[in-house]
DNA sequence: CAAATTTTTGACCGGATGGACAAACGTTAG
DNA sequence: CTAACGTTTGTCCATCCGGTCAAAAATTTG
């Protein structure tokens, strides 16, 4: 399956980092077919087939991005277990998910993009590591409602809804910014999203007395 | 701004609608620069000097679109006025959203890949339409969280959470169906994600006694 | 230093793609 | 019928794009 000895020389390694990150960007914002091999080699600062000798093709460098990706994508769920109380647990979920949307926009973008067009590169990676990831998960989730500890819900939709609402300050960053407006559009939007998140995944907006 | 009079033939209307919904399937799954107007034309069953003579331009088959859609898609928000209990109408809202998710994904990703790809075509109505549409709609909820009829918050992020949550079963859906499997990612699944929705905006994740 | 190896570049290729155009075909009104 | 107008198609073009290749330049190794 993989290479059996990827050796690298120094260069190597560099160069394909600074690759991959200018691939980052340009992927991110144009998608897969929309991206030109030229405009990946501009932003890394050498030629097309200079970039060519380190990825023999553009697939190459997607591929390799996803697979990086994805890692550090689920992270933040892996982290869930079941010590310790649930509504913390599920807060610090919401959190970090926020704390990636904003610090790694360009990895959701390019996520999303993909997820977008159909997976087409990733969907044996979401029918298996990734699903049975949330099945563990929901398994734990449904532990806590069956013992009082959450109200008792729908545990997968639960995640697709924090994945959804985090997510959005990233993918749809340019929508919120124009909504908000230069006032509330600057960098406070993702405390105001954390509170109203919080909110909203507590208590909902029922009012309550007292 | 638009052409004064775009008189036009029986056969020209229906062949722009034709054209239309068949750009529309691609749009929605290739992006602008990863569909090819020789795939906009087999799909819609001509050939493609036939499609430029009803559209000049790739681009004018886009921008129609783009145009059609803002409309429909904000149609349900609206609705939304004060009027009736507060969290009726943003049941309402919510179940209206859900139910353009499910009816018209292809219409939700197409504007997903727009807003995702930085709004180039459309910003200004963002800033512009959109933005007082939501500002109107914000001070209704405001006026709802002053009268203490539903909790006080962020309407802004509120109306955020509301897109987020419903498009995103348009939109990812892929990684829904992946991530729900055969069994519980058939047709229920929509059934399911409004029963959770309503839980989720009505009263959070906090444990009731009743 | 010199040989061997790695890195970089300019030139090039074949196929895809957006779009132009004129000629052919069809339809309709007088 | 026929002239005018609307529709369709085959052909063609310039550009873009992914990728190759051989040769030059730089670096590493002995």
């Amino acid at each position: 399956m993989d290479a059996p000895a990827p050796r690298r020389t120094r260069i190597q390694r560099e160069k394909r980092d600074v690759i991959l990150e200018a691939a980052l960007d340009v992927f991110s914002t144009h998608g897969f077919r929309g991206s030109t091999i030229d405009q990946i080699a501009e932003a890394a600062g050498m030629s097309k087939p200079n970039l060519l000798y380190y990825f023999r093709r553009k697939e190459d460098i997607h591929n390799t991005l996803m697979q990086r990706l994805l890692d550090t994508w689920l992270a933040p769920l892996r982290e869930i277990d079941d010590v310790g109380d649930p509504l913390t647990e599920l807060r610090g979920y919401i959190r970090r998910k926020l704390e990636m949307a904003r610090d790694f926009p360009r990895e959701s973008r390019l996520f999303a993009n993909e997820i977008l067009q159909g997976a087409p590169r990733i969907m044996p990676l979401l029918e298996g590591e990734l699903k049975s990831l949330v099945d563990e998960k929901a398994e734990i989730i449904k532990g806590w409602m069956r013992a009082g500890r959450i109200a008792p819900t729908d545990p997968r939709h639960l995640i697709f809804s924090i994945w959804a609402t985090t997510q959005h300050y990233a993918d749809f960053d340019v929508q919120v910014r124009a909504v908000l407006g230069p006032d509330r559009g600057g960098e406070g939007r993702f405390e105001d999203a954390a509170r109203f998140l919080e909110q909203l995944f507590l208590n909902g907006l029922v009012p309550r007395k007292a």
